[in-house]
Parts: structure tokens; C-alpha cells; sequence
DNA sequence: GTCTATAAGCTGATAGAC
DNA sequence: GTCTATCAGCTTATAGAC
């Protein structure tokens, strides 16, 4: 095996297809999950026969981690902002809507994760223990040192970075049931701009960061 | 059909055998999803043939939506008391100790739901547009006469509902990720209160009341 | 009502032509 | 590298004995 990578650069008519591939199995993977995916419906959505799958990912398995591989890069090259020296609500802030256009923009790798950790994480259990913690402890390390410094009101580190992942991820994860609740047609950037607002501003309040404007 | 309730009063013994069936199919309905589940796993969870799920259930889809309907009747009936004339804190603090509990309690439930959103809710798109569409107006007609009563901050009520969702539910759908980044081996009792202080403390200010004890 | 045996069709994967 | 044809095993569902 002489290249590893996830695009062929020496052929790029090949590697067109298996970027093809893996957007249409992520979507698949996303909806359906690992066990209620199907390779037939990969392929339809790709829109190539079914043994092109195979000639390129050989297995369903190693298909569905080369799509949790490919998807977890391009998840953390977004996250790394947290952990300047600016201002915590700017840095929760630019934090929350960031999070927030991903799962707009991206809802189907969302969806992945949420697939995988439903299931018990299978596959990425190694992942959480390490890369995962990692980024975490980094994470809550500045939220700690911003509490000590009383810059921001003592809170369980830890769980306020669930919250907003969790308050962030419901949009992509339970689009459908948003949009109903809320008689809209589609999560249009209409939408996504009230929903980042009302975070912004309920979260900040909760780490005793007063949103500009609002007199106390 | 003479009776079309859960159980069948006529029958204890089969009614136990069906409460079986439904309890070993929640189970794997909520880890796989619908396309996912495997008739024959929920026979081994269930201890019995699989011919006997066909005979109490017919096909895979009636026993899914017996499985969702049932686990929605236990679901609302625990939420009604967000509708009473005490104090909003005390309200919301018993409705986010709820959700929680029942996160910890009965965490097939939520996987369940989440399944059936992620893949775009084919069974309850119709149960969103009324039934949980009316619950939530009819709790979010109290939150806007706590604004106007001055009662609390004037914060967007659905995207409220929404947040208290999502930050109860992530603990039963992404528990194996809670755990992991935690290091905690289990999500019991002592995992369980200090979440829900953080988040009773946490969202409560967001609404602008003052958890007790805490000076500003 | 319960269970063993089995049918009909789907699903992941491959053989082999081009 | 790509595609048609096809296999082996799995999956839903049922037939039929008890």
C-alpha cells in the first residue's frame, strides 16, 4: 500500500470518485447508522454500481471508518479557536456559533456522531478515551483558570461544554422535530441567526457574562 | 380485534410475553434503529423464538410503532406538571430534575426518539406537527406570561424548551461519551445530582432567576 | 400460544468481461 | 478502473406440528 491518504492526488479521476463515495456513505451512515445502512443505497446516492463501493473500500466496515476518519479531521480543524487570551464571551461566543454553523452547514456529520455514540461508540470508544479527552481537558483547563482569575462565574466545566454541545448539536440531530416545533420549512440562515443569538446570549448569562445591551 | 390495548387483561400470560417482546424491542430499536434492529436480537434480548414476536406483532414495522407508541404514553405522562401557578424556578428546577431522571432511568427511550428524528421522523412526523406541537404551545404560553409578568428574562420560549431537551437528553444519548471524557465508569446516582445541579444552577440564571445562595 | 423447520427475498461481497 | 452477472449467507416472515 503505497498511499494512505484519503485523496490519490496521482489519480484524480479515482479519487473524485471515492470523495463521491464517502459524501454518499457519510449521508447514508448518518441517517441510517452503521447496522441500518445499505451499500446498495450508498451506491444509488453516489450514483455509481454497486461494486465500484467495494472496489474502493472493499468492506461496509472499513467504508464506515474511513467516512468517521474523514469526517472527525475536517471536525476538529474547526475547533481549535478555543483557547486564546481574548475575552471568555468572545471566545464562548465565537465557540457556540461556530458549533452552530457546522450544524447547519454540515448536519449530516452530526448525525454520524450521534449514530456512533447512541450505538456505545463502537468504533470511535478508543477515540473518547484519548484524542477526544485531551481536547477537553484543554479545553476546561482555560475555563478553569478564567474562573480562578473571576472572569467568569464558577461552573462545572466539563458539563458547559456538553451543554453546548448539546444545545448546538439538537439543530442538526433533531432538525426535523425543530422545524415542526417551529412551522418553518428549512433551517435557512434566518433560523440559525435567532437560534445562535438566544445561545449566545442564554449561555453567556449562565457563565455570568452579560451579554452587551442587557442592563442587570 | 376486540382489544387493542398494550396489555391484554384477558391473557396474563401473554400479555407478560408481549411486555417482554416490547421491552427487549425498545432496547434494540434505541441502539440500532429501525432499519438496523435485527428481529432476531430482539428474540435472544427477549428470551423466546422469533416466531413468537411475528405472532404477537406480525412485521418488524407494527412492532416499531407499538414500541414508539407505548414509550410516548410513558413519556407524556411524566411532563404535565410544567403548567402550574408556583414559582417559574421551582417549575423549571422540577422539570429539568425530571428529564434527567428519566434520562437516567429509562435511557432507551431517548435513543429511541433520537433514532427516529435523526432519520427524519418517517413514523412521528404527523405526532410533531400536533400533539407535541400543542404541548409545546401550551407550555410556552405559560413562559411568555412569566416575561410579561416580569417573572423571568425575556428569552425565546421554544429555543428554551429546546436547550432543556437537549442538555437532559445528551447524558441517556451520548452517555458512553459523558462517561468516557468523565472517567467514570457508570452513570449512577452521584454523576446524575451533580448534573442536574449544574444544570438547574446553570439554566435558572439564564433565565435571570437566582439559584439560592448565590449573591451577585 | 408456542416452537421447529423452512421458504422467499434481500444484502454484502466477488468473478470475470471490457 | 468500471460494470454486468451472480453467489453465499443472512433476514423477514410463515407453515405446520404440538
Amino acid at each position: 500500500m503505497v498511499n494512505t491518504n484519503t485523496k490519490d492526488i496521482s489519480n484524480p479521476i479515482s479519487a473524485e470518485a471515492k470523495d463521491k463515495i464517502l459524501s454518499a456513505a457519510k449521508a447514508e451512515f448518518a441517517q441510517f447508522g452503521f447496522e441500518g445502512a445499505r451499500m446498495q443505497r450508498v451506491a444509488d446516492r453516489a450514483a455509481l454500481p454497486k461494486p465500484n463501493i467495494h472496489y474502493h473500500y472493499q468492506t461496509k466496515q472499513r467504508l464506515y471508518q474511513a467516512v468517521l476518519e474523514n469526517t472527525i479531521e475536517s471536525w476538529n480543524l474547526a475547533f481549535e479557536e478555543l483557547d486564546s487570551e481574548v475575552e471568555p464571551a468572545v471566545v464562548l461566543e465565537t465557540f457556540i456559533r461556530e458549533k452552530l454553523r457546522q450544524a447547519q452547514k454540515d448536519p449530516a456529520a452530526s448525525r454520524l456522531f450521534a449514530n456512533e455514540m447512541i450505538q456505545g461508540a463502537p468504533n470511535l470508544g478508543p477515540y473518547l478515551h484519548t484524542e477526544m479527552h485531551a481536547w477537553l481537558q484543554a479545553r476546561t483547563e482555560i475555563l478553569r483558570r478564567w474562573m480562578e482569575d473571576g472572569k467568569m462565574l464558577t461552573v462545572d466545566p466539563e458539563r458547559l461544554i456538553f451543554l453546548i454541545w448539546a444545545a448546538t448539536q439538537h439543530y442538526a440531530d433533531f432538525q426535523v422535530q425543530v422545524l415542526a416545533l417551529l412551522n418553518r420549512a428549512q433551517f435557512n440562515d434566518q433560523v440559525a441567526e435567532e437560534t445562535a443569538n438566544f445561545l449566545v446570549s442564554f449561555i453567556l448569562r449562565g457563565c455570568g457574562l452579560t451579554p452587551e445591551g442587557e442592563t442587570r
